[in-house]
DNA sequence: AAAATTTGACCTCC
DNA sequence: GGAGGTCAAATTTT
């Protein structure tokens, strides 16, 4: 069922990871150095810009074939993926009879991040989301212990999301941190308004939330105006995708909003007047 | 009391 | 059998 990407598609594929990661490893860099808003936002421009380009490749492109999710799976960190693949069987095997579960997960975007601990000694800064931990392991060769998070909403809203955070060999202000899977719990929330959920029916276990990184995806209100952005909302909202049944549809895009030092949940914002934008319809 | 973390056991893959 | 990932009971924190 795998259908294979033809050449050229994967070459593009390919040259866009390749420039992502470049972004990313810069990004790293200039983090460790201090770098203005207007750099930082630059680069976050950037990186979603390859972002979003690896999304429509892989999950809007030629049907279906929609592979696994080659896009934000990147390997961006090599070192990383390969393992994804146990998760799968672990969770199919011992968790449920499964299939929604490891279904998912097949198509669970990978992808590693490096931040600086200039953002507090004891640990990457937040990145938005609430996480649990759920263990920890020595790795062999590594200096430092990998811990394992996982969404706190897990249960409550059938949230799959999990990240890996390893302080680096190399730099120890460094942590080098991969995320495993989409937040759904914001499209669980959604689930909840009456208008949006029909009785009985799964497509909100289907959908795909493309908001899978935070950081990334994150808009900036400061110096803002000195790019050449209409709104600080800009990004584009929808997207089509393709569920595990290989069928297309539109998927909610829900970037976080970065305010000052706090990442913003926009679903939230209605709950604070003083927030200094208009808050796009979508969110409210 | 509830939520979060710790940590040894267990599972799967190679 | 070793390594990485997850579970879940015990413990700690809020």
């Amino acid at each position: 069922m795998e259908m294979a990407l033809n050449g050229e598609h994967m070459k593009l594929v390919d040259e866009l990871t390749q420039g992502m990661d470049k972004a990313m490893q810069l990004r790293s860099y200039l983090r460790s150095t201090s770098p203005s808003e207007a750099q930082d936002l630059l680069l976050q421009t950037i990186i979603s810009t390859f972002q979003n380009a690896l999304l429509v490749l892989n999950w809007g492109g030629p049907q279906s074939g929609a592979p696994t999710p080659a896009a934000p799976e990147t390997s961006l960190s090599p070192d990383v993926s390969p393992k994804s693949d146990d998760m799968n069987k672990d969770f199919s095997n011992r968790r449920d009879n499964g299939t929604d579960t490891s279904n998912k997960r097949k198509l669970q975007p990978t992808w590693t991040e490096q931040v600086s601990s200039e953002y507090g000694l004891e640990g990457p800064r937040d990145d938005g989301y609430n996480w649990r931990k759920y263990g920890q392991k020595d790795i062999l060769g590594a200096k430092h212990p990998r811990s394992y998070y996982r969404c706190t909403h897990r249960a409550a809203r059938d949230c799959f999301a999990t990240k890996q955070v390893q302080r680096s060999d190399d730099d120890p202000t460094v942590f080098d941190t991969t995320y495993k899977g989409t937040h759904t719990c914001h499209l669980s929330r959604n689930a909840i308004s009456p208008q949006k959920q029909e009785p009985g029916d799964n497509i909100q276990q289907n959908q795909i939330d493309l908001d899978f990184n935070t950081t990334n995806l994150g808009v900036y209100n400061e110096d803002f105006n000195t790019m050449d952005m209409q709104s600080p909302f800009s990004f584009p909202l929808k997207f089509l995708c393709s569920d595990e049944e290989n069928e297309n549809h539109m998927s909610t895009f829900s970037p976080f909003l970065y305010n000052q030092d706090t990442w913003v949940d926009p679903f939230d914002l209605d709950l604070d007047p003083d927030f200094p934008f208009d808050i796009p319809e979508f969110f409210r």
